[in-house]
DNA sequence: CGGATTTGACCCGCGC
DNA sequence: GCGCGGGTCAAATCCG
């Protein structure tokens, strides 16, 4: 009786507490063994006054106590027993308020005879010890049940969001296709033109970063869907560029298929001005990087992969291995696999192009990150007024929250943006960033832009709007250097998440999970979802994951699209 | 035996 | 023009 206090068993259907070794109430059972009662014994150990209705011999109920089923699975009456320690007289007088963690009530049949002894009693806290366990366990039954249930609607909302999501994008492709108008593509002329002015003055401009707006104009959803046309009339996209490129040197056995290119490429780039075939074939398309810490050969995606070459890459003395999608035939994506340099624990997988096919949730999830990426990386330096944006602010200001973990480069030969996930995010942001990215989506029509000419594909359209969205991002100076005149600035302050948000979401969840594909995925569904551009809002994210919105009224577009 | 991988050759862009 | 490096092809090889 260190503790102060103690049960004592009489009988196994009655147990005293005991107190300072002074019995202070006794509990028993009912006689159907489906009710405690509670009732007041003496000093000496006898019982003071029995429970409840029927009692031996009179007096008060001490306390009510419900009826507690402790035999039936229905009911979970008592969660957690205390132990109550009682040190001082004073409290051991104020049993009535005793709190025995048992929410007990009285349900006595007044049959119970009820006698406490002294001494520990090893069969109540075995008794109790049962109670304890079959509680939890038909605690536990009932939390797995109501996992499985949620996992079920999870999986079930999931699988719904996903089919409207591709429903909804190829609405808008197809509505974008349909209403380019005269306006659009005077833009393209325009900026074709440019180009040419800036070439011939010698200016650099970057071309992977112009101009990716032809495309589109001819392009239509029924082109996705055809995987064999593609590659072959993808020249505005990121895979397309470089798909051109390819053909160029396939040229060389010029098929009918490529005459077809061709023939696709003609009206749109005769849009602008004649257009060269070197001048296509330099535009690039571009990638996302990915480090992660792996000790497996190549990180799982979702995707399925062929290996179709091996280089040793210069100052690098792991080799690089060069895979292509293999999900569909002629999905133009491919990515390369190799381990950092410096830290070979570090697997650095390098994305390109956008899948042509449906994926599978896990595979859409990184699909769409890259394709998301890449998209914001293009469409963010498109068309600046003096055609160039500085790569590093850009990462610094559309990723402002992640900049230690997402850099784009320009001066690789191809616009890139690496994330970095080997240091670890905040994790609280991804749920914080899944949660909130619920966005009411069409928004509201009067924000609505002109459909952007340029989005890479299906897939990536959505994403491609948020990467426009993310690109309004910009801190005053840029935008007092990119914005361009009668451009929209009338944008509604909301509290949007960046895509920041969701890359950081993105990432941690990765981080968290080197297979990461499930965890991505529901970090992509809110880059879809829940920041498309037309809510014309601005956001940005500190590193506490808090959304701080800015003056929407300066951050003026750099997209033409935008312009009113 | 069919698909995946390996690997040397080839092509292209770019810098000098 | 030449060499270098990146990227791809395709025959050879491997493997289940």
């Amino acid at each position: 009786m260190d503790k102060g206090w103690g049960l004592a068993l009489e009988n196994s259907d009655r147990v005293g507490f005991l107190i300072r070794n002074q019995p202070v109430f006794g509990l028993g059972l009912s006689h159907q063994n489906k009710g405690l009662i509670m009732f007041p014994v003496s000093s000496s150990g006898r019982e003071q006054h029995p429970a409840a209705s029927s009692p031996p011999s009179g007096g008060d109920p001490l306390l009510v106590i419900r009826e507690v089923d402790f035999f039936s699975e229905k009911k979970r009456p008592v969660d957690v027993v205390k132990k109550e320690v009682i040190n001082s007289p004073a409290e051991t007088t104020a049993r009535r308020e005793l709190d025995t963690g048992l929410q007990l009530l009285t349900a006595n049949t007044g049959s119970d005879q009820s006698t406490v002894d002294d001494g520990m009693s090893c069969d109540a806290e075995d008794r109790r010890a049962k109670i304890e366990l079959g509680q939890l366990q038909v605690e536990l039954e009932r939390v797995n049940a109501e996992n499985q249930r949620l996992r079920g609607m999870l999986t079930q909302v999931s699988n719904n969001y996903t089919a409207l999501q591709m429903q909804l994008v190829t609405l808008m492709h197809q509505q974008q296709s349909s209403t380019t108008d005269s306006t659009q593509l005077q833009e393209i002329v325009d900026r074709k033109s440019e180009e040419k002015k800036q070439e011939n003055e010698g200016v650099l401009v970057p071309r992977q970063f112009l101009d990716l707006s032809p495309r589109l104009t001819n392009q239509t959803a029924d082109d996705q869907s055809n995987s064999s046309s593609e590659e072959r009339t993808l020249s505005g996209s990121p895979q397309g560029n470089v798909e051109s490129s390819r053909n160029k040197r396939i040229g060389r056995e010029e098929s009918p298929e490529s005459e077809g290119l061709a023939s696709n490429k003609a009206p749109k780039l005769n849009l602008a001005k004649p257009v060269d075939q070197s001048t296509e074939a330099t535009m690039r398309r571009a990638r996302v990087s990915v480090r992660a810490r792996s000790e497996a050969p190549m990180i799982s995606d979702g995707c399925q992969w062929r290996k179709y070459g091996q280089k040793m890459a210069k100052g690098n003395p792991c080799p690089r291995a060069y895979y292509r999608c293999t999900m569909a035939v002629g999905c133009p994506v491919r990515k390369q696999v190799q381990r950092c340099a410096e830290d070979q624990t570090i697997l650095i997988t390098t994305y390109e192009g956008t899948h042509n096919h449906p994926l599978p949730p896990a595979a859409m999830a990184m699909a769409s990150t890259t394709s998301a990426a890449a998209s914001m990386l293009l469409s963010g330096s498109m068309p600046s007024v003096d055609g160039l944006m500085n790569p590093n602010f850009l990462a610094r200001t559309i990723l402002p929250c992640s900049s230690n973990m997402a850099t784009i480069s320009a001066s690789a030969p191809f616009p890139t943006i690496t994330l970095d996930l080997t240091q670890n995010p905040n994790p609280l942001q991804f749920p914080r960033a899944a949660a909130q990215f619920q966005v009411p989506f069409p928004p509201h029509p009067s924000f609505a832009p002109v459909p952007n000419p340029s989005a890479p594909q299906v897939f990536g359209q959505a994403l491609y709007n948020q990467s426009k969205f993310s690109g309004l991002q910009m801190s005053q100076d840029m935008n007092e250097s990119t914005q361009l005149p009668g451009q929209s600035t009338q944008h509604p302050q909301l509290h949007q998440p960046t895509f920041a948000d969701t890359l950081s979401a993105a990432t941690a969840a990765i981080t968290a999970d080197p297979n990461f594909t499930a965890a991505l995925a529901a970090a992509i569904s809110s880059i879809i979802g829940g920041s498309h551009p037309n809510n014309n809002s601005n956001a940005t994210t500190n590193n506490n994951g808090n959304v701080n919105t800015i003056d929407s009224n300066k951050a003026g577009s750099s997209f033409p699209e935008n312009q009113s």
